[in-house]
DNA sequence: GCAACCAGTTGCAATTCGCAATCAGTTTAG
DNA sequence: CTAAACTGATTGCGAATTGCAACTGGTTGC
C-alpha cells in the first residue's frame, strides 16, 4: 500500500489511483447519503455487503488521502466517528454524475434510483445545497437557516415513499 | 468475467461494477481527449503504460457494456477502429468532474492539468459542445458548423502551448 | 523477401480480493 | 457481578485479478 508507484500526473489518473476500485466510492456514498459514520454502520447497513478487512483497508487509505477523518466517539471508548473532509465532500459532483449515468443506462431498481433521479433533476444548484448540509454535519460549519426540508431529508423522504408505496 | 454477481441495483454501485477499476476510465479518457482509436494507439501512446492483456480485457468488457463499438478499418485488414457510443460519450461529465476534483486536490503536473482546468472553467456548456464534437467523430453525427476552433482543438492547443512554453 | 506493424494471446509470478473465523476491549442486560 | 452482545478491527486462506514478458499469426510497406 505504498504510494510510490505513481503512473502519471494526469488528474483523472491520480483520481483513479485513489478512488479507482469497487468500494471506495461506495463508502463515500454511504457516508453522504446514508449518514453512516461508524465502522459497524458502514459494514452492516450497506446494500452490497463489504467485508470487514476490505472496509478497514479502504478507510485507512481514505484517511491517508485526507478524504475522511476519524475521531473518537465520546459516548463509547471504542467507537470512532468518521467524517468527510472538504475534499471528500467535493466528491459529491463526481458521485452525482456517476449516479445520473448509471440511472440512465444501467438496470437500476426503482427504490435505489429515486435519489439519483432527484439529484440529477436538481442539478448543480441542489448539489451545492447538499454539500453545504454535509459541511454542517461533517465539518460543523455554520449554515444559514433554510426554509423547508433539507436536500438530505427530501432524498430520504422520496426513498421511503417509493419503498412504502409499492 | 460473468456478470452474474450483481451486488445491488444502486446506480452508483452499478456504474462502479462496470467502470470501477484503474484502467477502464483511462481508456475512455484516451479515446475522448487523445483521439486514440486503435489498439496500438491505446497501448503505446498513453502516459500510464497499460499492458496488452489488460487492454484487451477492458476493451472486451467495454464492448459488452455497449460503451464502445468496434469495426474493421477499411484501410488495413487487421486494424480495428474503436468508437464511443452515445452511452460512452455521456461519460464525459463523469470524467470532467473527476478531473476537476483531481486538479484541485492531487499533485497534478502542469501540462497534464491544463485540460482539466479549461474543462472545469468551461463548465457544462463546454462539455455539451465537446460531446457534440465526439458525436460527430465517433458516431458520424452531423453537427452545425461552429465558428472558431473546436473544444478538442482548444484543449489540444492549450496542452501543446504548455509543453512547448516551459 | 523481409522488416516493421497489427491485434491480440499465453504463461507465470505477485498482488489483491473476499469470505469466515477470530480477537481483545467495552458496554449493556439481568 | 457476570454473561452476552457490541465495538473496531485482524488473521488465515483459497480464489480471482493484475502486470510483465514473450509469443502468435497475420498484414503491410519497401
Amino acid at each position: 500500500m505504498t504510494d510510490a508507484h505513481q503512473r502519471s500526473g494526469c488528474p483523472i489518473n491520480l483520481s483513479l489511483e485513489v478512488l479507482g476500485d469497487k468500494w471506495s466510492l461506495l463508502i463515500i456514498r454511504d457516508m453522504m447519503f446514508g449518514n453512516r459514520r461508524h465502522f459497524r454502520e458502514l459494514l452492516t447497513k450497506s446494500e452490497e455487503g463489504i467485508s470487514s478487512n476490505i472496509l478497514a483497508d479502504r478507510l485507512k487509505t481514505l484517511l491517508e488521502q485526507r478524504i475522511i477523518t476519524r475521531e473518537d466517539d465520546p459516548t463509547h471508548k471504542q467507537k470512532g466517528i468518521y467524517s468527510l473532509t472538504e475534499q471528500g465532500i467535493e466528491l459529491l459532483p463526481v458521485l452525482a454524475q456517476m449516479a445520473a449515468w448509471g440511472y440512465k443506462y444501467l438496470p437500476v431498481t426503482e427504490e435505489l434510483g429515486i435519489r439519483a433521479r432527484l439529484l440529477s433533476e436538481g442539478g448543480p444548484k441542489m448539489w451545492t445545497e447538499f454539500m453545504d448540509e454535509l459541511r454542517e454535519s461533517h465539518l460543523g460549519a455554520k449554515r444559514r437557516r433554510r426554509s423547508g426540508p433539507s436536500v438530505g431529508e427530501r432524498l430520504q423522504a422520496a426513498y421511503e415513499s417509493v419503498v412504502n408505496g409499492r
